[in-house]
DNA sequence: TGTATGATTGTATCATTGTACTAATTGTAT
DNA sequence: ATACAATTAGTACAATGATACAATCATACA
């Protein structure tokens, strides 16, 4: 249950207020990292609302990177890294990860210039950022 | 143990991406004719998922013929992978690849330069190259 | 050997989850 | 009133999970 409660009269659509609840209860520690919200049905259901407007306050919350919304699995918090986790990760991650890649792609046979081809045409038509869960 | 990693925020479908995974095992020899894979409640343990999740990859890849599943027994890669299909595999697996590295490592923050200046002086330190088996 | 039995494997089916698309409704300016 | 845009609802769908099942294997024992 989630005591999140609506006012259908402030004119502030219904999909902002859901939003801004959550936003709210992830500030003050009411929702935590890997939590699981409702599902959109349940959480629809609870605030008599259609659950095409929680899915769309979730998509919204997705996009911003606070949730991770996964199609028949459910939704649930973010894990915010910090700063200097990430910043410890990307020395060590981008050696691995550029090691392995490359004894992956040379054992496959192509050249080093293949492979260098390849990542130039890749890095032209490329749309950044998505974060694992 | 399988190193296979899923980003279930990417969108792709869990199951297409086991299937893209393991494609990528067989094709750069990770994977070899003959080898068992896990089963499937094994490698849905590992990944967090549930198992008819990982059963609809495998039934996706023993219908490409690239693997042989059998009830009571488990999953295998065939003896013969179809020519034609590690064929195709080869240049759908280093786009793959590439897309998936180029992703991870400017996630980290790494500039598209930067990158590049990876990967040369990898290259350079990484003598000769191998052909595919 | 042969067979009984429990464990382990993949399979089948349906429920539950979020998604996509479209239609209806509502508010607001003209 | 009308037209337009934004919001909400209806419907169909795709992905994942839960549960019960069938086939095979491993083991013990006669």
């Amino acid at each position: 249950m989630m005591r999140l409660e609506l006012d259908f009269r402030s004119g502030i659509p219904i999909y902002i207020q859901i939003v801004d609840r959550i936003k709210e209860m992830i500030s003050n520690g009411h929702l935590k990292p890997g939590d699981q919200l409702p599902t959109v049905r349940a959480l629809a259901q609870e605030l008599r609302i259609n659950f095409n407007t929680v899915a769309r306050a979730y998509r919204i919350l997705d996009e911003s990177g606070i949730i991770s919304t996964q199609q028949g699995r459910g939704t649930y918090i973010l894990e915010i890294p910090p700063p200097e986790v990430t910043q410890a990760m990307r020395q060590t991650t981008i050696e691995a990860l550029t090691e392995r890649y490359l004894a992956d792609v040379l054992r496959l046979g192509f050249s080093p210039e293949e492979v260098l081809a390849f990542i130039h045409r890749q890095l032209k038509s490329k749309s950044p950022l998505q974060k694992p869960f």
